[in-house]
DNA sequence: GACAAACGCGAGTGGTCGCTCGCATTCTGA
DNA sequence: TCAGAATGCGAGCGACCACTCGCGTTTGTC
């Protein structure tokens, strides 16, 4: 039991390498972005990239990796941009700011990496990405959770879970709107996503704000 | 110019083909449902009604033809149903209960058909179904916008079409949720939107409501 | 400069899918 | 009864896709 090494060796990178890797991934965005996964064809890909199938499986094992490789690039940009965004909002900011300052954080993350939307809320996900976009979801979910209960104190426990969870179909269903439009347009609808969720929140406050 | 036959006559059939029709839809709408329509296999779809390949395309050109047959009788289906649901309601009875009518009849319709949302909202839609689909939407909205109208008679009319929109998006959120869920759990989802509906649009109204 | 390893290529392989074709069977109408 | 049309079959065709392989080129190391 003691040589059994679990995956790859990782292969020694030259400078080259590294490069090409960020020029695939930069080219699998955009066929992503464009196309979807199960659409995107890694001969396109490779073509986006300028280089050869075999050079782009000289990198990645599969496509199936590919997209696991993006998406955890994405994740990871995400978290060292924002941090935990979402844990900073005490109970003590007014419900309107909370909500303010997340969509907009979240906002501007898929607005300038459309790709992220493509990969996690496309329709077509095999296996590890499926996995990924749930256990994000189920991570969204719970962080919300926790601010709802800030907020909500006296709400039981399955409720508030219900309320995150059409909190978040809320911010998806504006994001699409918002990733559909431009400049003001788009403005006027990040405004119209705050409204949403504001309304439908701060009824729930005054139901729990009991003395 | 007197000879030209814009399309196919459409073949004499029998009883027997009939069937076969709505054998092969059925077939089409379980698979589309499970699978989407890019992943579904004409064969699939084949074995699935128990008959060959060859037997398919004795009563489909091709794959994309099936989805339009399906998708138009969907929707004939849902006009025979509700006629014009949404036509029926007059600015005389409250937001609430319209809300509560248009919620009600289309939640009901789409866990009836599952399948009308796995066409029309899934990710992947060739040409026709695509254009199925944003007239849907078009006509959707135009509907909204003059019931809106109704509501808010002085709100300006682009944002009477944002705000239609926004309902729609909050709406096929909402959907998504309540078919994740059965029994008591789904009632308590189509319950929260309502809910979001009417907040969200009730201090549009108060603000319109100017002496 | 020499050797090995990393990089790069693109034709090729196996598999799947949409769809066809030749032929057999069943039904309709006279 | 019988010709012709509609129905039914399933092997197979062409196209496309994920992925491979053999071989040539570049790079790091001594």
């Amino acid at each position: 039991m003691s040589d059994h090494q679990e995956k790859e060796q990782p292969r020694r990178r030259q400078a080259r390498g590294e490069r090409r890797i960020a020029q695939l991934l930069q080219a699998a965005a955009s066929v992503f972005c464009t196309t979807g996964y199960t659409a995107a064809s890694t001969n396109a890909i490779a073509r986006e990239a300028g280089v050869s199938p075999g050079t782009l499986y000289q990198f990645f094992p599969n496509k199936e990796a590919i997209a696991i490789e993006l998406g955890d690039r994405l994740m990871h940009e995400m978290r060292e941009t924002y941090g935990e965004a979402l844990a900073t909002v005490d109970p003590a900011t007014p419900l309107e700011q909370a909500i303010e300052t997340a969509v907009d954080r979240f906002i501007e993350f898929n607005c300038r990496r459309p790709e992220f939307f493509a990969l996690m809320h496309g329709p077509d996900a095999p296996g590890r990405i499926a996995e990924a976009h749930d256990a994000l979801h189920a991570t969204l979910v719970a962080r919300v959770e926790t601010l709802l209960t800030g907020f909500l104190p006296d709400t039981p426990a399955p409720d508030v879970h219900r309320v995150a969870q059409v909190c978040l179909g809320i911010y998806k269903a504006g994001l699409e709107l918002v990733l559909a439009h431009e400049g003001a347009e788009r403005e006027a609808y990040v405004q119209e996503l705050k409204d949403v969720l504001l309304r439908y929140l701060t009824p729930l406050t005054h139901v729990a704000r009991t003395p």
